[in-house]
DNA sequence: TTGAAAGCGCTAACAT
DNA sequence: ATGTTAGCGCTTTCAA
């Protein structure tokens, strides 16, 4: 628009030297002498010139960027996982381009694609719910193919063979339901809005190992699998009886619908009723009663999905994939804390 | 890596004919025949062929890519914003990357570094707070030198020059406090954590509005100002005598730090204190009693902010700039429907 | 309808 | 220590 952006052909110029040698100077090459050095990098600062990533990126054919692509912006855990990258990749001076999915496969697809051909040298990503339903990762295998490595976490899939870094789902779920247990509940619910997603099944394999640990056999009925939209409803019917003494809730809408239903069959929490779900420690906080938490830590998942891929990225010649898994810590609060079920019968 | 990629040359090649005829095909140029035709877009398409979009963008100089910069990922109205930005974007064919300045003032003006020097075209942002607090906004100007348009929003300068849209946030705590007024509250406590963003000093300004138009003067101790680490506090300290009877919230910590503070000093919610806060609505909707808040519309500002943006973009002869204003709404729940103050003398 | 050639802004191997 | 040159992958005049 306004003034064009200063080149190096016109500092070239006006300096009377040649294009390299500009070059060189304001890379801090050795070759020029310390005279012309100042004199050029003296003007380059003045005259505000910034070399233009484009053409740089595409000459060394790197650009020291990291996609990450991220299924939802709405969404506490993966704000955390954003952090961590952020930390990790700055430190090392890579930088970061986000971009959001916003769980659809075609803009998944597209993000890739913008993002692959030459803007960054490599992913980091959690696959879209679309994606995941669908089961099409043919753009996943071709940004391999094309010599971006690729790292995925929390949403993955065994169909593509890349650095992978995940939460141990089974085994927190399997946590917290023994936790419950503990507390003596005998009838524990299981609630869940994701059960298309790859975490959702996983979390609710570790909730039936737990039960079938102590009980014949999985009560179907305490299984309660819905949508955003009717969950509310489904939770309700499930307390209409009040047998229920504990809830697993294994996504943060599904722990607001407990809430809810909870309230609306008047339960009398925490007393009548042990709560554990996932959700920000933000709002774990401040419903009331405050809920006990399973924590994913999404920075350290963050920060080792980029160390894996800076590996990748630095030493190509490396061909296995890792497969690291971060475990999830119980974060006790109000909604289990001193918990006694009323059909402890032992005390 | 693996396969290097699958470059117009190759394909020229391989085909026979010249780069330049194979540009214009796969560009689908009328110069070209369809039989030619036909057959480049058909090899191009097996051999996935994909334009290396460095090389297109440095050749064109555009890139039809919007590069946004927002201070926090968490944060839901940023979210929002998000959300509309890319709405409007995508339907009209641009790109978005979005970068996080994490309120900090260096990392702000490496993301615009990052991305001025040919990665975008314009740039839509929201000043991170260090930024604000240092006044230093040389990298905005610098941007606009550069022929990179630019578009405030919400966190903004009358420094810089440029589109903006902004909530009339004056207008937004005066309608809130009016609103508390109406309800015969007396001793009406203002309290925020933002004090030194521009957003935050307007909203007080609304604030003091009301309460002019009502009181001879305004109460000093009833503005509660304070930071992350010690508003709990000195809200726990507002509400001692009980004398209080609403609180107006100017961000989500101060929501927060008002609801624990008057658990704390066991006030009755909400038959003993009537509340209004910024809060994202799901925030807002699960905190007990339900929070009315002020509705920013997050949504309606990211599309107003693109489309200004997209204005100047594709018509650079533009040369005027908008201030939007972008009205907030009040949504009435629990923490205020129904309040009676108990200083309310005449029922 | 097709192709040759220049050039976007930069880096780097190879002279000088 | 400095300059010449080629070329990254593409688009786009201009000529054939």
């Amino acid at each position: 628009m306004l003034k064009p952006k200063t080149t190096l052909k016109e500092i070239a110029k006006i300096l009377g030297v040649s294009k390299s040698t500009v070059s060189k100077a304001l890379n801090n090459s050795h070759e020029i002498s310390d005279v012309t050095k100042d004199k050029i990098q003296k003007f380059a600062k003045e005259h505000n010139y910034k070399a233009n990533k484009l053409a740089v990126n595409l000459k060394t054919g790197t650009t020291k960027t990291i996609g990450v692509i991220l299924p939802s912006i709405q969404n506490f855990f993966f704000a955390q996982v954003l952090k961590g990258i952020e930390d990790v990749a700055t430190a090392d001076d890579y930088n970061i381009i986000t971009s959001f999915s916003n769980e659809s496969l075609s803009k998944e697809i597209n993000s890739m694609e913008l993002l692959a051909n030459g803007m960054v040298d490599g992913f980091i990503l959690a696959i879209a719910e679309e994606t995941q339903i669908k089961q099409n990762f043919d753009h996943f295998s071709e940004a391999i193919q094309d010599g971006k490595p690729l790292v995925m976490f929390d949403r993955i899939t065994d169909t593509i063979d890349c650095d992978k870094v995940c939460v141990n789902d089974i085994e927190a779920t399997y946590k917290a339901t023994k936790h419950l247990l503990n507390l003596k509940c005998k009838n524990i619910a299981v609630v869940s809005t994701i059960d298309h997603l790859s975490v959702g099944k996983l979390r609710i394999e570790g909730y039936k190992k737990a039960i079938n640990e102590m009980f014949a056999k999985i009560n179907k009925d305490l299984l309660v699998i819905g949508t955003t939209s009717n969950i509310d409803f489904k939770i309700a019917n499930l307390l209409k009886d009040k047998t229920v003494d504990a809830i697993l809730a294994l996504d943060e809408e599904a722990v607001l619908a407990a809430y809810k239903a909870s309230k609306f069959r008047e339960y009398n929490l925490p007393k009548d009723l042990a709560i554990i779900g996932y959700a920000s420690e933000k709002m774990a906080a401040n419903l009331t009663p405050s809920l006990t938490t399973l924590n994913q830590h999404g920075e350290l998942i963050g920060k080792a999905a980029v160390n894996l891929l800076l590996n990748k990225l630095k030493n190509n010649t490396n061909t296995s994939f890792e497969h690291k898994p971060i475990d999830t810590t119980l974060v006790e609060r109000d909604s289990t804390k001193g918990f006694v079920s009323k059909f402890n019968t032992s005390t």
